[in-house]
DNA sequence: ACCCAGGGTCATA
DNA sequence: TATGACCATGGG
C-alpha cells in the first residue's frame, strides 16, 4: 500500500514525466547504454553527435569504426567502453532482426538475451524492456534504493532481483497495460524527485504531500 | 580541488 | 558472496 501512496503523492506533485526522451525505441536503448553512471546532459551530446553523423540506427553502429565512434560518444563518458558496448548490442540487436523480431519475444526470453550481452547489466537490460518494449519491468536503481531505504521500506542493500520483485509484487494488483504506465512514470519521479530535493537552495517542502520523503532524504 | 552522475565488468579473497 | 579497481566526461 505505502509503494502506491506514494507513488500518487509523487504522480500529483510532479505530473506526467514524459519518459524516456527519445524519438525511437532504438535511440531509447542507445540512451540506457550511454547514462549508465553518468549525468543525462552529457548522453544528450553524445546523442546530438551520432544523429549528426546519422550512426543512429543499428547496422551503422555496427558498422562504425571503433575510434570514430568513440570520438562522438567522448562526452558521455567512458567511450573506449561504451563505444564497445554499443556495438555488442547492436550487433546483436541486428542479428535478431531489430525490433520487428524482438517485440515477439516474451519478457522472460528478452530479459534473459540482453542480460547476456556484454555491457547489458540489470539496470540497463530493465531500461530497455520497460521504456523501449514497453514490458512491466520495475527499474530498480540508486535512487530507488536510497528514497525507500529511508522511508524504512527497504533496507537497501538487497540484491537487485530481491529489491525489483519485491516492487512488482506490491504493484501487482494493476492489469498489464495500467502497470507499464505506471512502472514508467515511477521510476521517472523517483529519479527526478530525489534530484529535486537534494537541490541546493530548494525552498523547505514541510507542508506539500511529499514532506515525509524530503525530510527522509535529507538525512 | 572534490564529488557525483538515470552502471557494468573483471580480478581477487 | 562481497569488496575494489577501472572506465572518463562535465556540472555543481
Amino acid at each position: 500500500m505505502p509503494f502506491e501512496k506514494i507513488y500518487h503523492s509523487l504522480s500529483s506533485h510532479y505530473g506526467k514525466q514524459h519518459w524516456w526522451p527519445a524519438a525511437s525505441p532504438f535511440e531509447v536503448m542507445v540512451g540506457a547504454v550511454l547514462t549508465q553512471n553518468t549525468a543525462w546532459t552529457n548522453v544528450e551530446r553524445a546523442i546530438t553527435n551520432l544523429k549528426a553523423e546519422k550512426l543512429l540506427n543499428a547496422k551503422k553502429i555496427l558498422n562504425a569504426e571503433h575510434g570514430h565512434l568513440a570520438e562522438l560518444l567522448r562526452p558521455s563518458g567512458y567511450f573506449n567502453i561504451k563505444a564497445k558496448r554499443l556495438q555488442n548490442f547492436s550487433r546483436w540487436y541486428v542479428g535478431q532482426g531489430e525490433y520487428k523480431n524482438l517485440s515477439q519475444w516474451c519478457t522472460e526470453n528478452l530479459r534473459a538475451a540482453l542480460l547476456a550481452i556484454n555491457g547489458i547489466g540489470p539496470e540497463t537490460a530493465d531500461d530497455i524492456l520497460l521504456y523501449a518494449f514497453d514490458r512491466p519491468v520495475f527499474v530498480i536503481d540508486a535512487y530507488t534504493r536510497r528514497l525507500f531505504s529511508r522511508l524504512g521500506l527497504v533496507s537497501g542493500n538487497e540484491d537487485y532481483e530481491t529489491l525489483r520483485a519485491r516492487f512488482e509484487a506490491q504493484l501487482s494488483h494493476y492489469r498489464p497495460q495500467q502497470r507499464i504506465r505506471m512502472f514508467n512514470e515511477y521510476h521517472a519521479l523517483i529519479v527526478n524527485h530525489v534530484k529535486d530535493v537534494c537541490k541546493k537552495n530548494r525552498p523547505a517542502c514541510d507542508t506539500c504531500c511529499l514532506s515525509v520523503s524530503c525530510r527522509a532524504i535529507n538525512l
